[in-house]
DNA sequence: ATAATATACTAAACACCGTTTATTATATTT
DNA sequence: AAATATAATAAACGGTGTTTAGTATATTAT
């Protein structure tokens, strides 16, 4: 069927075409002082089409925010290799400054616009790609320990 | 003259009166979800009499932050007389803490909602209060190193 | 006491906002 | 060619912060 793969195509571009308008406009502006109007006329389409492609508006920051730690989560897989926990973990913070600072849009959209979102209602919503970044982590200070590195630290007081 | 001063009196009470429902529909609801006309309503007054009290909304968190902050100072006065710096910044820790869990609802005015007011417009205005605490924090750090303490440390990364 | 003036307040409007509904034009299938 | 599904939108709903124009009331001056 290609009529329908050529749909599925064009929605994934209205999708992208949305989403890379909602990012510099939140980055430019702030999520609160951004609109959804804004975002339309911006793409040249009607507010009410966004409504076609995204739940709300909370829904932009929120798939913006999860492609940001789906991209982030490549920084993990880039010091997999090494064996030593210890030294695994350094490697992983020097990489996180690296990220940070060759992407800072997508390190703002990560966590300085996390309160925004926090305070409104998602919080215990799927986050699921950010809970997994947190929970490797955790296991990864683990395996730390394990080799009995912070002796007097407990991980749940990060 | 008498009048004048009733009348200045009134002012201020009015002041007070939005205030006090700013400041608990601030903290019930957020900043955000906390509309004029919401305090109005909780007032009994019409929304444009707010206006003429308060340039806008940002005006009463402002005005409130303010008010947490000089009371906050007061705690810099309580340890002022001990002579020795390092022992006035233990002492000073430790009176925050108690600042903050003996008043959660200033403490929360402070430090938690500052992040709206900063993503707003005001950041660089006067916030007069707020400075000098931080001022005085400062220069107690300082006079700490000057004994000897925190050798390797820099104010400046706090 | 009465007229003029200043004060306190408000109703209504303005220009936005996020979101939904009903409708229309277009593309696909039958 | 007719029926159906898809995509987009215009217009509306109920909200927001804020301003304006107008109205009572209280104060001052005559």
């Amino acid at each position: 069927m290609g009529i329908s793969d050529r749909k599925e195509r064009e929605r994934e571009e209205m999708r992208r075409r949305i989403l890379d308008s909602a990012k510099k406009l939140f980055l430019d502006l702030g999520y609160e002082k951004t609109s959804v109007r804004g975002i339309a006329e911006d793409i040249e389409y009607s507010p009410a089409t966004i409504y076609l492609y995204f739940k709300d508006k909370n829904d932009l920051l929120f798939a913006l925010h999860q492609e940001a730690f789906v991209e982030f989560a490549k920084t993990f897989e880039k010091v997999a290799t090494i064996a030593d926990p210890f030294e695994r973990l350094v490697a992983l913070g020097r990489e996180y400054l690296t990220f940070a600072f060759s992407n800072p849009e997508l390190y703002e959209l990560m966590f300085l616009l996390t309160a925004p979102m926090e305070a409104l209602e998602i919080k215990e919503d799927v986050w699921e790609d950010g809970k997994n970044v947190y929970m490797a982590l955790e296991a990864l200070v683990a395996a730390c320990q394990a080799e009995g590195h912070f002796k007097g630290a407990d991980i749940s007081e990060l």
